[in-house]
DNA sequence: TGTACATCAGTGAACGCGCGTTCACTGATGTAC
DNA sequence: TGTACATCAGTGAACGCGCGTTCACTGATGTAC
């Protein structure tokens, strides 16, 4: 009953009595058939600070929990371990990814190498503007130390829309599957370079794409 | 008194009398003026670790001493902190990479195309064949937490070398140092994306390196 | 030739921290009767 | 319309662990006298 007053005048005060600590007030607890949203909550913060950081020393369970305002242990609720929350963020990350890849696609009309220029500058660029989101989709096993198997064939779909395209350009004469494995190895590999070393002296970097993709596309 | 007893009995059986729990054993002190001994047999150690696992969650300060078979404390006999000793250990790797690169360079002859194909292929083969190391050498500032700054120009010296040989092939029609990024790039990507997705369906490695190469250098 | 002493090459206990995970619990809320 | 009760949505203390770093120390060995 004291709680209850304590509450309501730190409620009306805008904030909540007792908290002073700097993280993120404690939470409202959901309704009750609602408890799925803790769910996305939690994914939504792993998001934020996986895509923020790349995953390296801030991030773990507890952070997260910290970030969400909400015990250590609630996050169990949810999630079996901390490598199925890190699966689940992958996933919607990719998701996310190939969306803004099909979108650039779509905007450059129906030429298929006009899509497949579209999707070679849409992918650096997300991977540009984004690396933590960047490093923890494809870092994977290695850097994440999760151990998750199933990542194995996320971020096919991005392959398997660009070889598509690919096939479409005639007189190429070549196998669209290894031109695909080409561009998609360039654009990949500019992403890592630039932001492993983001003080060399690059090129222009739609300059530098464009190139490539003439470069790796054009027949003999 | 005894126990340099009991060291004579464990020498003479082959292995320290009270060391049972499965880590290297103590190493013998190093003679007076023989100091810097350790600091080789850290770096050693902190290499082979790097090397194998690309430093994921095994890599530590404790875990390095542990390897060397010395206190944890004695690291800093010899490093300011882990961030210098794994900067001494990517200019390590660094330097290694470089001289494969360039013996491979050298075995192919004269000829500047072959040289910059037969760099290509050890640039792609050493990343395969050292997962670890290669991460640890590009993952950088983002994967390994090290917030070393002067990392940022470590490997400069791999982009240089293939750049003089790009530009000693006449008849190009373009910019060496653009050339040479594409190429970089090219071969970078073709670890990374392998390494991050093994079980991926990738052509057979040489060919696709050679068809790369090929493209990206061909003049128009 | 002997010995006091400075130096070198380390050691070991302790610190405070954050981590993943477990366990038993709490208290609000909807529902069956 | 009232109320007992099951369920839902969490909490909080505790565990054992390994970490980077500090501090005061130890004991062998070379060297100056």
């Amino acid at each position: 009953m004291l709680r209850d007053l304590e509450a309501q005048i730190g409620d009306a005060v805008g904030q909540s009595a007792d908290v002073e600590d700097g993280s993120a007030a404690r939470r409202p607890r959901a309704r009750r058939g609602d408890g799925d949203r803790l769910r996305d909550e939690i994914l939504d913060a792993a998001s934020r600070m996986l895509g923020a950081t790349g995953a390296v020393g801030e991030f773990s369970l507890r952070a997260v929990a910290r970030e969400v305002g909400v015990a250590a242990t609630s996050i169990y609720l949810h999630f079996r371990n901390l490598d199925e929350l890190v699966l689940a963020v992958k996933t919607r990350f990719f998701a996310e990814f190939g969306e803004v890849l099909d979108a650039a696609a779509q905007a450059a009309g129906e030429e298929p190498l006009q899509r497949v220029r579209a999707r070679s500058h849409a992918y650096v660029k997300y991977g540009m503007e984004n690396p933590g989101t960047f490093h923890t989709m494809f870092a994977g096993e290695m850097a994440t130390a999760s151990r998750v198997p199933s990542v194995t064939y996320l971020g096919v779909e991005v392959f398997e829309a660009v070889r598509e395209e690919i096939a479409a350009i005639t007189e190429l004469g070549a196998d669209p599957a290894m031109l695909a494995v080409h561009l998609w190895t360039a654009m990949h590999g500019t992403v890592a370079l630039r932001t492993a070393r983001p003080n060399f002296p690059w090129p222009e970097t739609a300059q530098e794409i464009d190139d490539l993709v003439t470069r790796v596309l054009r027949a003999p």
